[in-house]
This record gives structure tokens, sequence and C-alpha cells, in this order.
DNA sequence: TTGTATGCGTTATCAC
DNA sequence: GTGATAACGCATACAA
């Protein structure tokens, strides 16, 4: 491993003047510079970010907690973070929860050891005090807690719309998945799309899923059938278990969408290419992530910042699963 | 922030004697030590990771390079990898590469910065001198190099299989999808598939595609039935490509699989949600993920190992875009 | 404008 | 058994 001794050796001056000149810190001699700059070149030095961390008791590190990559979801709202980290110079050490509080403990504790400077997190649990005792930024991400900085979409509006939507398009019999109770993302949907069927006076039934697993998205649409065979409008608590409802349905020999309409929600990558393709209500999920990287790079450097909830749009997007309205 | 320091003087002893009674290196008094662990548990002590990795100059967190975490393919990868590195207490610092060579060097070489002990990379240059040069252990994933350390699944096996199934259930004018030529797996594949062809003296068309991004597989899947619209088994060159063929397929009104068949490689989790479900050459991912996490961590800390290439076995998934054979 | 010396938090060496 | 202390690579205060 070259070091700063070493540059500061090949180029013959100091290393305090190698850190400054490579640092932009103070003055250097044009000539001095040169020489250092060389050197660094001659060497192919990089400094040595864990000395520096040390030094500086901050790294460049920030940690992101999410729940499971494995969810179609999650890969989108990784993405954006790691880009506009990456476009900072900032880079990501990653981990899965899997919601378990154990494991979410765990992540943050080694994060902070390794001196991160801010986490996104995409916990169930923002307000433990696991997050309130972080003297480092912390950004909720598809999450939202009291006054804690978050980026998050309109659930309740989102559940809304798929309400709204699918009583234009003529269902009169609607089924309503009701995802995870403790995931809030999940809930607001859920509140949204029963509000507008309350509204409208609008028969329904409820199908309580407790995850957004694929393994067990088959079996809340068999339930859902088993129990309501009638139905004619299935709002999902996602696209996985809308795909699953989808799958089901053709399996029972029903028309989609003219036996039965099915909106999705979140709009992940697989929906415009399923058969019918899923319409569904989309989150900008990779926008988020990477809202949310820029909001915690402002929280870092600036410490404080005027806007710290950023809540972005959701919208209905019109495909095959429901029925086309003039 | 809590030191070592702080515990030192909380339990009335040096800081030797804490770091010994914490590393459970060298002798400390049964009195002493119960001394020290009350006074961590009192101060909630955690070792600074940077300052030990500064000191030993190596730390406890390792590198993951992927091509595109987007693609439905990978995460099962990554969270294969993270649950191998998290149960042995290695945390990941996480990049996608997007296949681009600049990129990969600013992640290496950051990974160097931040002292990592070890990289998973899954490049397309596992050759390139940016691998040569680290004195650190690199395990390719789902890549192969001559010698490196790699795991990966039989690609040729696979394609052979592919080809084997789709005639044995009586396609006769086939047409494989070669993936990006300079992604060694889909050449594999495609390899394997076109053996097979050949021998068994079958007509077949080639449709090049160069990337697996669910925006141009559409493009591909059109080009497909627009060259060859009389196809009756379709050798897609994963599962994306695959699904964005079925549904084309469906457009132009054929029965799947009565009038085409299709069959994707690698069995994404949405691959079996689709209608019909989706046939499929599976490679574990998850598993090949967790077996680069262990062969890296033998690597790490035995230096050497006796068996570097780790190939993990495919199989021929059936499901509804294939016919039965009896 | 540049160099010397110090400390960041930890581990390991060596003397006691 | 235990405690000073040097060293890991770097950035800064201060002296020159």
């Amino acid at each position: 491993m070259v070091t700063i001794k070493d540059v500061a050796r090949h180029a013959g001056v100091s290393v305090a003047t190698v850190s400054r000149c490579i640092n932009e810190t103070g003055y250097v001699h044009a000539d001095t510079r040169k020489k250092v700059e060389d050197a660094v070149r001659a060497l192919n030095y990089a400094p040595n970010e864990v000395a520096r961390s040390l030094y500086k008791r901050k790294s460049r590190l920030i940690g992101l907690l999410l729940p499971d990559i494995t969810n179609p979801y999650f890969p989108q709202l990784a993405r954006g973070v790691e880009d506009g980290m990456q476009a900072n110079e900032f880079r990501i050490i990653f981990g899965n929860s899997d919601e378990n509080e154990q494991k979410e403990q765990e992540y943050i504790q080694t994060f902070i050891q390794n001196n991160v400077v801010g986490v996104i997190s995409s916990t169930n649990r923002p307000d433990s005090d696991i997050y309130a005792k972080l003297n480092i930024p912390v950004v909720f991400l598809d999450r939202t807690s009291s006054d804690s900085p978050s980026v998050y979409s309109d659930g309740r509006k989102g559940g809304r719309l798929a309400a709204q939507e699918m009583i234009a398009r003529g269902s009169k019999r609607i089924t309503v998945l009701r995802g995870p109770v403790h995931i809030r993302p999940a809930q607001d949907r859920f509140q949204g799309a029963v509000e507008v069927l309350e509204e409208a006076g609008i028969v329904y039934n409820i199908i309580q899923t407790s995850s957004f697993s694929f393994a067990e998205a088959e079996s809340w649409a068999k339930e859902l059938f088993a129990k309501h065979l009638d139905t004619d409008g299935v709002i999902a608590s996602n696209d996985i278990v809308a795909t699953a409802v989808l799958h089901e349905a053709q399996r029972l020999g029903k028309r989609v969408p003219e036996d039965v309409q099915v909106i999705g929600f979140d709009d992940i990558p697989l929906s415009s290419l399923l058969s019918p393709s899923l319409s569904t209500i989309r989150q900008p999920a990779y926008d988020m992530g990477k809202e949310a990287a820029l909001l915690l790079i402002r929280l870092i450097e600036q410490g404080t910042v005027d806007n710290r909830n950023i809540q972005l749009p959701v919208s209905f997007v019109e495909r095959d699963t429901t029925r086309k309205v003039d």
C-alpha cells in the first residue's frame, strides 16, 4: 500500500504539504504542487479512507437498510439511492432487515462502528429509539415518521385513486386486499381505497394479508376467490399480490378485465409485461430513492434543510386489467 | 462516542487490558474481566471498526459489484451474498457497475481505499488487470475466469437442456435468442442450445439481442415475430426476454404453448406468476450468492482453498409455456 | 509557503 | 496479569 509518506518522500516534501495539496487546503507553491501531483501519479496514490475517517470522525459511507432486496419493489429504491450517492462520491453499506428488529439493530450498530455519516432506512419502526438515539442524519424511505426527514409517496391518495378508477370502470362488488398491518404505506393505501368505496356506497369485501412475499401471494389470491368468487374488481395491496390475483383469476377461467378488473400498486417493472398487462398505481420508486439520497446529503452537508418531508406523486397507470372508459 | 479509554477509566484499568479482554487475547484476571465487562455494558461500548481497520490494515467489509440490481436476477444473488456475509459478521459495500468499466474501476478503487478484505464481482472482464492487481481475494459470481475463484452455473448445460426439452415437446422451427455477446454465461447458453439443435438437425433461427433490460426486451420480441412469424418454439436468453416474447406472442393471438412454446432462463420469481407460467432453466441464484460469500470468506481466512471453482447445477422447471410430454 | 508534532481509537509489544 | 507506549495513515495547529 502506498501512503502519503511515500508520496512525500518521492516528491521531496513533507506529508503536510502533500495533504494540503490533495485536499486543497492551505497554501502550496505552484512548483511544489506540480512535484506532488507528479508523485501522486507516479505512485498511483489514493488516500486511505479509513485513516481519513478515523481522523475526521466521519467517512464517505452511508448505511442503507431495506426490508428485502428480493422484493421487486426495493431494487428500484436501492438503485435510486445508489445513483444519488454515487454521483456525490458517497458509498453504501447495504443490509436487508427482513423487518426484523434484531437485524435492524445489528446493522445500525455496525453502521455506526464504521463511521457512516448518514442512514437511509425503510423501517416499520421509524419512531423506535434505535433511530432517535442516532446522532447522524437519518432519512426514512417509503416510510414516514412524525417529523423525521422522509421521502415517500401519497399512499392514501393512491388508494383513493385505485378505488375511483375501479368504480369509474363499473365494478360493483369490489374486494380490497389489505396489506400487512405493520407496514404504514400499505395501510394508507387501504384507508384511501376504503374511504372512496364508503363515500360511493359501493359493496366491498376485505381480505387480510400479512406479507408481500411471492410465496404467500398465491395463497391470498386463492383465498380471495374462495371467499368471494363473484367479485368483479380487486384492489391489490401491491403488484406482486395483484399478479397472483390475475394468475388465479385466469386459472379459474375468468376473463380479465371483462369479468373482473384488477389494480395493483407500485408499478414494478414486470407489471407491463404481464398478459394482460397490469393496471396499477405507480410509485416513482427510483426517484424516491434518489430524492432520499439527495435529502440525506443535504442533511449531512448542511446540518439542516428547509423541506424535510418529500412526498412524490402517485399516478394511475392504465393498462389492460381494467376496462376502457370513454 | 464512547471509546476504549472511557471503558478503561470506568473500569479502573488500562486500555490495554480492555483490549485484551474484548479480543480475548492474552491473560486477564477473572475479577478484572468482570469489571471490564460491566463497564462495557454500562457505557454501551462498541469498538470503533475504523480504528481497528486502520491498525490491522483490514476491515470486516467486503465489496460487492453487480451490473444492475434493478435486473431481477441480481437481487437473488445479492441476497445470497448478504446472508452469507451477515452470518459471518462481514458487511457489504455495494455498487452497480452498469457493465461500465469506468464505474467498475471507481468502485474497486474505493473498495480498496476502505480496506475491504475481499471482493465479489459479476464483471464481464474478469481477466482485466483491475482484478489481477488486487492483492485481496476476489470471487467472480455468475462469471468465470481461467483460474480465479468463481461461482457459476453450467450455462452450456442449461442451453442444451432448453433445446432438448423443446425438441422433445415437438417444436420444429425453433428460434434462439442470443444474449449479449460480451456476457459469457449468455453465450454459453446459446452455444449449448445451438449444439443440440445442430445435433438433432433441427431448423432454427437466431435473433441477436444486446441487453437484458426490460425496456429493450419488448423490441427483441417484436423483431422475433416480425422476422419469424411461424416459429413454434422460442429459447430465450433469460426470463425477462422470455416474458416479453410471451407477451408479444399473446398480443399476436398465438396460443402458448399450443402454437409456440417458450423456455426462459434463470427462474426469477415472477416466472411462476405469469399466465401461462413460464417454463425455464433454473439457476439457483440465491445459492450461488451464498456460495460466493462462503468461498470468499474461506479465501480471506485461510488464504487459499481446495475448490476454487464452484459450479451449481441448472435444471429444467416445467411450467405452462411448454407442452406436456408423456 | 513549508515542516514538525500531535491525535483520531485501536491493537500489540514489551517491560514490569 | 497488567500498564505504558508505539504504530496504523491521515489532517491540522502551530512554528518556522
